[in-house]
RNA sequence: GGCCCCGUAGCUCAGCAUGGAUAGAGCGGCGGCUUUCUAAGCCGAAGGUCGAGGGUUCAAAUCCCUCCGGGGCCGCCA
């Protein structure tokens, strides 16, 4: 076919261009066209493809490139420089170049429709589903995320960071990268401790109910008691009646944290009141399991792994039901258990950064990253304080952060590059340790970046799963279901329930994936309902119901696997306006991937869903006034349903077939 | 007190990395659209001292400084 023949020579053409990449112009068809304009200015000027940008509104072409800056280098004026360069595109007659006209410093090109949209089919046609795809440097990478304590259910905020970890992983494969995903498991932890101490009492059972929920319960159940012993044991100390009355009001507290969970759990709760009731002193029976984890002794090793399994059988089931997806659970004990962690102490003993204080074992950070120079290695600011840390307890115990150092050291080992999806309020000892390890010779920290998030807060407050007050991933899960099925029965009334259900599941999945990765991760998110059951616009359901559309279409077409478009038929500006925006996936990919920032992607895919849907609203495809009409709206639908699920695939969500 | 993050329309958010062309969406409110491919949709009008003030620049929501408001961290939680 003539169509055919015009995208091969486009794209041969370009390849050839010098400093173009045969193999990147598959993957990327707006790139290729930034490397042809390129060498057509290349006598007269560098320019490298980040220097494009897109125009603020669509009327001034497609691509713009600034040259005020050049302007200022050569003392030209940036109009008399844009016109020339202008001149020098136009006279090249690049053949995906509709026009090219100079504004106020700009160069503005539009791009042939016809083109754009050969390119992107070409593409395509020979990528299928890896449409969308950016290669970038090949390397190995581990992304750590999720990483909960396993002692309660994972709840919406724990979800925030699943979400947007297991998004990262799916954007840095999409960049050709060698990723491993990473939950690490606190198991070794005071939090563990409590949890696995009320197990003992009530003779380890089985779970009853999802065994997260369970463990839960008696991990809510294990800290009040606990806490309250230690707060009885203050206010018989407590001098004066300030300090009396502080004390007094966190046993108020954490008696009202009694009331609350018991019922919920009250068998539990009568069980676990007897049982720490007839403690000689709960704060030392937790102490000594841990003391006891730590060292390795089978009866609580075993204890502590069947409770921590429990708890993490409980994760998988709702990671899967959401769609995330981990590589590999990393036990933290076992970093105690080989050594690794009494290694890297040994190594900080002798360290001139580390001193004992008291009977604790400290870390001068702020000396160490000013006598190694790692503030500026790091890109932090020399005005940056960074706190000591401490590395072990008095009891000679490890603290999360000296665990953490090892399970640095295995990452590393592993990766060329490590992200660490962790919350922002643990940026001081994230920075301490890259310190820790630096000082220690350990100079690949540096390609270790801790990715910040910020919580998801339930009116005004933290969550706090210690105190059982939190909403959980599978509430919010049930939910969206629930509101799900219903939204479905509601839209298609001769539906089997299983189709129902499985509709609903979909849905379900990207309303709340969608919700919170569409939220840049440093800003905080105020938990509402209506912000996670939200169908509307700018949503996921919205987004799924939109590629539902081109599905419908595609289906009443019947095979479009045959498919020719004639490309030229393309002439109304929505047509345009969505062949260019369908062209820039893999940029939008490179960004998103690059910057570490998911939300990119879910607000390019709005883009994209409301162009699309005003384009349906204005203009039949089917019902086109001529056959070769029909088919380049069709190739046009065919190219947006492939985008879309390529965005879907990133954001881990799945699309129905109807809704 | 020191340090980190946030502050854009009534509300929820894009845009800030690498300054650039009239600051964009959605929700809510207002007014419309369904004999036509799924109305979870579409169209229209309204709504902004980009927290405040200074500075750098031909050009600042974007960079720098100060201040205000909210959140977080600051020695044995994670």
């Amino acid at each position: 076919m003539a169509v055919h023949k015009t995208i091969n020579h486009t794209v041969t053409c370009l390849a050839k261009m010098p400093g173009i990449d045969g193999d990147h112009a598959e993957f990327d068809p707006m790139g290729s066209f930034k490397r042809g304009i390129i060498g057509s200015l290349s006598s007269t000027l560098s320019v490298e493809p980040d220097e494009f940008e897109v125009p603020p509104s669509p009327d001034l072409g497609d691509l713009a490139l600034p040259v005020h800056a050049e302007a200022k280098r050569s003392g030209d004026t940036p109009d008399a420089l844009s016109r020339r360069l202008a001149d020098l595109v136009a006279s090249a007659a690049l053949d995906f170049v509709e026009r090219v006209q100079p504004v106020g410093g700009y160069v503005n090109f539009f791009l042939r429709t016809e083109s754009v949209a050969d390119a992107v089919w070409s593409s395509i046609s020979k990528l299928g589903e890896k449409y969308g795809e950016n290669p970038s440097t090949p390397s190995r990478v581990i992304v750590e995320h999720t990483s909960a304590n396993p002692v309660h259910p994972l709840h919406i905020g724990a979800a925030r960071n699943a979400f947007f970890g297991d998004t990262l992983a799916r954007l840095l494969r999409a960049r050709h990268k060698t990723v491993t995903t990473h939950f690490y498991v606190d198991d070794t932890g005071r939090q563990t401790a409590l949890a696995a101490l009320a197990y003992k009492l009530l003779g380890e059972p089985e779970p009853s109910g999802k065994p997260d929920f369970y463990v839960g319960s008696l991990y809510v159940f294990a800290n009040a008691f606990v806490e309250l012993y230690d707060a009885k044991a203050r206010l018989a100390e407590a001098e004066g009646d300030e300090e009396v009355k502080r004390v007094q009001s966190e046993i108020d507290e954490w008696m009202g944290v009694l009331a609350e969970q018991s019922k919920r759990d009250p068998a539990m709760f009568e069980a676990l009141s007897r049982a720490f009731a007839d403690l000689e002193d709960p704060v030392l029976a937790l102490n000594q399991l841990m003391m006891e984890y730590e060292e390795g002794v089978g009866v609580t090793v075993k204890l502590v792994r069947k409770l921590v399994n429990h708890c993490l059988e409980g994760f998988k089931q709702t990671l899967r039901r959401a769609n995330v997806n981990h590589d590999r659970f990393y036990f933290e004990s076992d970093l105690l258990w080989d050594g690794s962690v009494e290694l890297l102490l040994e190594k900080l003993r002798d360290s001139p950064y580390v001193k004992m204080e008291g009977r604790s074992l400290i870390f001068d950070a702020e000396r160490a990253a000013n006598e190694l120079g790692l503030k500026e290695l790091f890109g932090i600011p020399k005005t940056r304080v960074i706190p000591p840390l401490v590395l072990t307890r008095s009891d000679g115990t490890t603290l999360y952060t000296t665990r953490d150092l090892a399970y640095s050291v295995v990452k590393l080992s592993e990766a060329d590059y490590v992200y660490n999806i962790i919350g922002a309020e643990q940026s001081t000892p994230q920075l301490q340790l890259k310190v820790a390890l630096y000082s220690l010779g350990y100079k690949k920290i540096v390609n270790q970046v801790h990715v910040p998030y910020e919580h998801v807060e339930l009116e005004g407050e933290r969550m706090t799963s210690r105190r059982g007050r939190y909403i959980a991933l599978d509430s919010v899960l049930d939910e969206a279901f629930n509101r799900s099925v219903d939204e479905v029965k509601r839209r298609n009334k001769e539906l089997d329930d299983d189709t129902v259900k499985s509709i609903a599941d979909k849905v379900s999945v990207a309303a709340i994936r969608f919700a919170l990765i569409s939220v840049n991760a440093n800003k905080k998110i105020s938990f509402s309902w209506d912000r996670v059951l939200n169908f509307e616009s700018n949503s996921g359901p919205y987004a799924l119901y939109t590629y539902v559309r081109t599905r419908s279409l595609l289906a009443k077409a019947g095979d479009t696997s045959r498919l020719q478009p004639d490309f030229s038929w393309l002439r109304s500006q929505d047509e345009h306006r969505l062949t260019v925006l369908i062209a820039r996936l893999p940029e939008v990919v490179g960004y998103a991937a690059d910057n570490l920032r998911p939300e990119a992607l879910a607000d390019y895919v709005l883009k994209l869903c409301d162009l699309f849907n005003s384009y349906y609203d204005s203009t039949p495809v089917l019902g086109a006034p001529d056959p070769a009409l029909r088919d380049a709206r069709l190739g046009l639908v065919v190219m947006l349903n492939r985008t879309l699920s390529s965005c879907f695939s990133l954001l881990g969500i799945v699309p129905p077939e109807r809704m």
